[in-house]
DNA sequence: CTTGCTGCAAAGGTTTTGCATTGTT
DNA sequence: AACAATGCAAAACCTTTGCAGCAAG
């Protein structure tokens, strides 16, 4: 099996991912780690979050026309607002076995799911209230 | 309320993406519909699949590193072969109660939910399989 | 001295946008 | 005449890749 080195780019990387839960792109992770220790080029960040993604030690996500990094490994949901695009978590352990109880394993068999929800926040949805008021339809 | 005509292109993406389950890509859907009917743009297939999908007539999903269309509203999952790419449909009428059950309303209003199951379909099973007895690791 | 990782720059792929033109209402 | 929709080309965007240099094993 392929060893790879433990560099202070990618120990920067997963130490930030793992202090945030907001889902940052790749743009955000490298703007992050920047600021915070070390000067990083985008193309070590990319390289690294999918290293870090194909060993399963992070979580890589399709939302809102691109890709997300999560570093919560526990089985959970994305909620995400259409209004402002912020995504939230919401435990479900369940979940897994309500989405695969329908397959036939003899047709396909099941390795993870990935479950969004999209609506909106309550942030969102009481601006739209407060917009009403002003401005009624 | 915006008016809109209905021009020859559009009702040949709606019919062409009416007429499968595969979850063509917009350059598949413009190969179709160029080839079937009409010289058409691509550029006009991704506005025509924008408006279709901001209408609710039509689901955009993101899949496989891009957009798949997609013409069936009934509520389904999306069993995606992480070894070919292929995508096959679940019907699963109870998933979305499943998936909102845990959502405090008060914090998020659920609007509706995408269920992707990624894993092997049978035919990439069975090559494996083959693949392992050919070649034994 | 072999091999993994980095930075930089270039390339690749997908989706959107600007603009002139066409076609309906 | 007003306005939606089209085609074309360019732009914008995000992600990956090639390559030379560096550093760790």
């Amino acid at each position: 099996m392929a060893s790879t080195r433990n560099t202070p780019q990618r120990e920067a990387i997963l130490a930030y991912l793992q202090s945030v839960h907001t889902h940052p792109t790749a743009e955000e992770v490298h703007a992050a780690v920047s600021r915070k220790l070390l000067s990083i080029a985008l193309a070590t960040v990319y390289r690294n979050l999918n290293l870090l993604a194909e060993r399963g030690i992070i979580h890589r996500h399709q939302i809102g026309g691109g890709y997300r990094y999560d570093a919560d490994l526990a089985a959970h949901e994305h909620c995400v607002c259409t209004s402002c695009g912020g995504i939230y978590d919401v435990p479900a352990e369940d979940i897994e076995a309500a989405a695969t109880r329908h397959i036939d394993r003899k047709r396909f068999v099941p390795d993870h799911v990935e479950v969004t929800v999209y609506g909106v926040c309550a942030k969102c949805d009481h601006d739209t209230d407060t917009i009403r008021k002003v401005k009624p339809t």
